[in-house]
DNA sequence: ATGGTCGCGGAGCGA
């Protein structure tokens, strides 16, 4: 199974982009974040062309997941089941097979001290007891998306200027550690181990041609899922040429 | 460099 997870930076405007994704890759699963679309306008009917369904949760202008496949989706999951986080449509499940994916578009957190950033927090903190809760280490289980949210240094291209700086603080990285303790590990750093690998790069300040970017885009595997793991890349090539969004997709592929 | 550029929506916010 060939499996992509990629913030598009709202999708309508990147439909070329993930067409061709879509032709080059031929992925089965396709988890996207920051659709910046409302269910009702998502667009169904081109991916459809492309041989692909979807699983969607908008939301206007902001936010935003869906889960596009070859085949038919199961177990649909939406939101964390907690009112005080599920007014903003970041997180969607599925099963593919004896595959559960769980897509995330992680809250930002704006900056260390904000009100965002405690929002964050206590996001990162339901979804760890929403994972505990819902989910089963022992299953092949793939919890990807944009983390918003480095691990270490290795993922971040100048460790002194992020320093607790939002997504390199030392709270965040806990968090996520937490969830990790539930049985999940870092799939990327399975195959490579080198510091200087990105997945986002600022528009602002042309960090892709000045090659300073983070790794904040992962995916988290369990122990029976990574066994099956062969590869996990990111697709450089996307982020480059006319209107590319700031992330990089990232394409990992499992034996059967 | 507390700037810069995107996307949305039609001003300012979020990233």
């Amino acid at each position: 199974m060939n499996i992509v997870t990629w913030n598009v930076n709202s999708l309508r405007p990147r439909l070329e982009r993930v067409r061709t994704l879509l032709e080059e890759h031929a992925p089965d699963v396709v988890c996207l974040q920051e659709t910046k679309v409302v269910d009702e306008l998502f667009p169904r009917d081109e991916l459809l062309e492309m041989g692909y369904t979807a699983e969607v949760l908008g939301q206007k202008t902001y936010n935003g997941v869906a889960i596009l496949a070859r085949e038919p989706l199961e177990d649909v999951v939406r939101g964390l089941d907690d009112e005080r986080f599920d007014d903003e449509a970041r997180v969607i499940g599925a099963r593919i097979g004896d595959v559960r994916v769980l897509d995330l578009y992680v809250v930002n957190g704006q900056r260390v001290g904000s009100v965002k950033y405690r929002h964050k927090l206590a996001w990162m903190e339901r979804l760890h007891d929403y994972v505990h809760e819902r989910f089963d280490p022992d299953e092949k289980l793939i919890v990807c998306g944009d983390f918003n949210c480095t691990f270490d240094d290795r993922d971040v291209h100048d460790p002194e200027a992020w320093r607790d700086s939002v997504p390199c603080s030392e709270p965040e990285r806990d968090a996520l550690a937490q969830l990790m303790s539930l049985g999940l590990r870092d799939a990327y750093r399975r195959f490579h181990e080198e510091a200087g690998q990105y997945t986002w790069w600022d528009f602002r300040t042309r960090g892709f041609e000045r090659g300073r970017g983070l790794r904040i885009d992962h995916f988290l595997m369990s122990l029976s899922a990574l066994e099956a793991c062969r590869s996990v890349e990111i697709l450089h090539d996307y982020r480059a040429g006319e209107k590319p969004s700031d992330h990089a997709p990232v394409l990992a592929t499992l034996a059967d």
